[in-house]
DNA sequence: TTAGTATCCTATTAAATCTATAGGATAATT
DNA sequence: AATTATCCTATAGATTTAATAGGATACTAA
């Protein structure tokens, strides 16, 4: 399952790439808009202009802006921050790599076989999709 | 991320895939050889029991053995009954389909769009892959 | 027919993760 | 100086996942 956290994510930067020209949104009016709870958009947000994608700006007047062209967004970082590792088992992650313990030999193993092959499909959709897509 | 009950469930199909000529194999073999709690790996079995993937055998001598040929079993049908959906969102599923409560319209809904895209390439994925694939 | 074996089944606990909320600190604008 | 809105940490609540416990049931073989 998506989590909620990736899903508020994406329709919060979905509707910032479509207002124009670097305008400030407050989370308030994103939140209503997207019927998302304020403060947890709030971390949202946070962890998206930590992460580079978004800009903001305090007091009156202020509120979060997108930093770069929608089409220079992609779907890879954004899923990657939101949502985490793309592979669904760390011995296929590119980025998170991670041997199993319980398994002592990867080559040989079924699930690295599958999810090596949906790793690489995913990774196919994401790197072919900006925000731009989405607006 | 995928659950362990899918990792472990996939692995036990693998071995008893592997197995010659439907011969029953113990839960506790199976628990041993890939490092599995015999406990959870009882339940999983059981669940792919009733769900037609394997036949049992009780007292001695018994255990569980694959009914199907593994190219007859598919992925798809082992991930639905293992790890659930296939989509990552109701309102993309093909069999759980459900709308999205605070969603007001799906096709204009940039996460309807990605999910959507990813959900068919996680089809492609687990309809071209049978557990003949992984022996 | 009896002892032994292995699955069957339900309930419960433990752990981890996800979602949401609270409350004040900080910075910018007017 | 007052107001506004983000910043930040901590925590509580809810849900899901993982694992365990313990006895019931059915089969085999001596």
């Amino acid at each position: 399952m998506l989590s909620k956290k990736t899903k508020y994510g994406l329709k919060a930067l979905t509707f910032l790439a479509s207002q124009k020209g670097g305008v400030p949104v407050q989370i308030a009016e994103i939140a209503k808009q997207k019927n998302i709870s304020q403060k947890f958009l709030e971390s949202i947000l946070l962890s998206l202009r930590k992460t580079g994608f978004l800009g903001s700006k305090k007091g009156k007047g202020g509120g979060y802006y997108l930093i770069k062209e929608p089409k220079e967004v992609l779907m890879t970082d954004v899923m990657r921050i939101l949502e985490g590792p793309i592979a669904m088992v760390p011995c296929v992650s590119l980025n998170f790599y991670e041997k199993c313990d319980d398994c002592p030999d990867e080559k040989s193993c079924s699930v690295n076989k599958l999810m090596l092959k949906v790793r690489d499909a995913n990774l196919a959709v994401y790197r072919n999709s900006t925000l731009a897509d989405f607006i």
